[in-house]
DNA sequence: GGCGGCCAGATTGTATACGATGTTTTGCAC
DNA sequence: GTGCAAAACATCGTATACAATCTGGCCGCC
């Protein structure tokens, strides 16, 4: 039972309440209820919580460094709206830091961590052939799952929090500039990494996921949606 | 005193003042003036920069994200003890994430950043030789500084604040484990690393990189210094 | 003498209050 | 009607206040 990829649930080390914001309000904006430019205001999020502006503020500070929203100064703080360039360097982080990550999780890999990459497959798949909006977010995070739960099993905690925070801006970058409307990624591809790691092939399995990363990029191009804004995004 | 305030700048990214606060500890922590496990409460911060615990709190938050100090609830913040495990998982991140900077870096690279760098190096030598406290606090962040500049020169946002953290928490690394008194970094080798870079010879400045972190890392005796908590301390 | 509960001090967790700083709107002159 | 200025508004920045929780010591009870 010693899978890799089991003990996530550990998170504690900051405050108490606002953890549950800054989560809440990241699901929002990787699964894209949450639009780029739109206002978070410390109070609207306070509301929407039920809690005083310190704790929503805490929440929006802590997200800003994770670079999803940014905050400018007496203005307000805003869901991040990343420039071509930032993608672009978001991008260029994850190629540079994936095939490191495959490789470390490729050595520490148990058969149980293969089962559960093969389960989050199954249901990315399941996912895409869905219609709907909550479909089509589920099918997001599992997707970005995938990427994360190989940092996960790399064992390295201080790259799991990085890719945490580049599959989030990746997210918010496909928001804006993503043209085939459907996955942030070829759910294929993952199948197929899966499989040279299984077969121990590592230096394709690097290969694809340097290829995986280039489609994802090769989707992008300069665009802009349309928000819907935090109130719907929260209630039920 | 204020000592520590010495930068008027006009930061902007997150709030105003916490940054101020923030940046005097980290550079107190990177520096070793602080010592793994002292603790810092909101209050005492707070009367040291003339502030309210609410700056206080903010940038100890801001430093707890960045894996430098830790806060437990209810209880306190402390400078981070990094346990050897997580020393092992810095390196090992560092190893994954330097080689890729090192290259980008050098795809950038003017004759300017080249200047730069070797300027660098004869501040750290200058200081490498001084003795005293404070030449040796010079040194170790002059040290750092060489890692991280490579990241600014590879023009990646992200993949900079990554380094920044990474060297401020190899730091406490070294100053909980290290053996050797002197310098957290072979000077000569950043040296070496510089002069392949110059001459074109990418794999060889990427080698050279690996081995000098493994050279930091093994001067590193990952055994406890002081408590090992008590359930570890009894049994075995 | 040892042990458990209770009270006091300290420290953090959260909320609210007030001041500072932009942003928008209004009103007036031209 | 247009343009500028000043006030009203909204929002953030920081400080302070109060509640919750932990720590450590004191005291009575066994």
């Amino acid at each position: 039972m010693k899978s890799a990829a089991k003990a996530q649930q550990a998170e504690d080390s900051t405050d108490t309440g606002a953890q549950q914001i800054r989560d809440a309000i990241r699901e929002a904006i990787v699964e894209r209820r949450l639009s780029p430019g739109t206002k978070l205001s410390e109070s609207d999020v306070g509301n929407l919580f039920n809690v005083s502006r310190t704790l929503a503020r805490a929440a929006l500070q802590a997200l800003s460094y994770e670079g999803l929203v940014s905050v400018e100064k007496n203005r307000g703080a805003f869901v991040a709206y990343p420039s071509p360039e930032e993608a672009r360097q978001i991008f260029s982080a994850r190629r540079l830091v994936e095939p490191g990550i495959l490789r470390e999780a490729a050595a520490r890999i148990t058969p149980d961590d293969i089962t559960h990459l093969r389960q989050l497959l199954l249901e990315e798949g399941r996912l895409m052939s869905e219609r709907g909006q909550t479909a089509r977010r589920a099918e997001i995070k599992a997707s970005g799952d995938f990427h994360l739960t190989l940092a996960v099993i790399s064992g390295n905690s201080i790259m799991q929090r990085f890719m945490e925070e580049l599959v989030a801006r990746s997210s918010l970058v496909i928001a804006l500039y993503g043209q085939s409307t459907a996955s942030s990624c070829g759910h294929s591809e993952h199948g197929d990494i899966v499989s040279a790691i299984e077969a121990d092939e590592l230096d394709r399995a690097c290969q694809l996921m340097l290829h995986h990363i280039a489609h994802i990029e090769a989707d992008l191009d300069l665009r802009e949606r349309k928000s819907l804004g935090l109130k719907e995004a929260f209630e039920l």
